[in-house]
DNA sequence: TCGGATTGACTAATCGATCAGTCAGGATAC
DNA sequence: GTATCCTGACTGATCGATTAGTCAATCCGA
């Protein structure tokens, strides 16, 4: 069996899943182009063109990769959007925030090696741009309107940016360099406490484009 | 000479920066990994082999793509917080975030082709902190201790904390994916609207950390 | 026995790197 | 003055390794 590296899955998982999981961890790592699917089904224990039988080629392999977080994050963020519609009182800014910010930087939201992926297609050329869209703009646009119904000073554009720079600090965070914290002089942060620095930042550089 | 495509440089450029620069716009766009010497060779109109004359290496080469920008945005940095010390006036947050964006964004930093590679660099794994770490470290350092000069009231490690997630929002602006414009229903903007925009967040956001 | 799942072996293309060798021009020797 | 030597710049050809993708054959549960 020489040096195979398998990762570590659930028993019950199909092999198909165990691919998705192998390639999650290769394509944060190493970047699409750095991964090759030999390194990928070497990881996932499994042959080459086992992974061409299930999702084709590369691309789709890669595309069906961020899908599967895509919807467990989103389908969370919506979650808690309905819990604020369940209230009796309306959700602070950084309420909303948190609602945003948590399913992501929590770990069934994939960790961080789909975190690193994330990031490198939010600030990738046109064809993650594609996936971008397509994933992640029919939620943006419905946390834009909760930021404006929540601050009813800012204009559709101010409450978008704030938006866009918004998850700049998530994309950040959950790319765990580790930089902030060697800046800071401190021991690395704890999900809970990268969640409250950014939600607190985030919050108010929101309210720096209009009155409260 | 079939279909060599062969990047604008001024008459008086050696081959090595036009290596530099060919290799910088297809770092930029495809990334390291996706990058290859031929096409780099090919964009520049030289032999493959002068590539690994001048640079040895691949890595090589785009550290050395890295570093040459990065010395022109940190000295234009250095200038500018040395004219806040010759100015009677101390700056004012805004002010100096400012002089900390405006050289990246500006285009003799580079431009969008650096910017994006600068944007997969700071959300990179190892390798790609080692490059930050040994380029921006130092002076980042001397940001934060401004910071806490125009803001005694807020710790070290707020201070560190608001500068990185301010160089986030920074680094979102500079890989310009129009995400930002095309939620907010604008044209794309302008960079004095962009570093307009930027400033006021992060001056913003960083506050939040403590009272003014 | 049937069909989806899986495999090893394979291909053409491309990868980074290396090679021996060409060429122009300045220094040196006589 | 000129023949010789040396060096930095540069090239075409090619190396072995690796790439994504293909295909016929095999496995195995229903």
């Amino acid at each position: 069996m020489s040096t195979t590296v398998q990762t570590v899955s659930d028993p019950a998982a199909t092999n198909r899943d165990t691919i998705l999981d192998a390639a999650e961890v290769l394509f944060g790592e190493l970047g699409f182009a750095g991964t090759s699917m030999r390194a990928i089904a070497q990881a996932g224990g499994v042959a080459q063109a086992l992974l061409h039988y299930h999702f084709d080629t590369k691309d789709q392999l890669f595309d069906t990769v961020v899908k599967r977080r895509t919807a467990q994050i989103n389908a969370a963020r919506l979650d808690n959007l309905a819990a604020f519609d369940a209230r009796d009182t309306p959700p602070t800014l950084s309420d909303l925030l948190h609602a945003l910010f948590a399913p992501a930087l929590a770990h069934q939201g994939g960790g961080v090696p789909y975190a690193r992926i994330l990031a490198t297609i939010a600030i990738g050329g046109a064809r993650e741009q594609g996936l971008v869209r397509d994933n992640y703009d029919a939620i943006a646009l419905r946390f834009i309107e909760a930021i404006k119904t929540i601050r009813p000073a800012l204009s559709h554009a101010d409450a978008a940016w704030g938006y866009s720079l918004a998850i700049a600090t998530l994309v950040s965070a959950m790319a765990r360099t580790g930089r902030a914290e060697r800046l800071a002089r401190e021991d690395e942060a704890s999900d809970d406490i990268l969640l409250d620095r950014i939600v607190r930042f985030a919050a108010a550089g929101i309210d720096g484009y209009g009155p409260k």
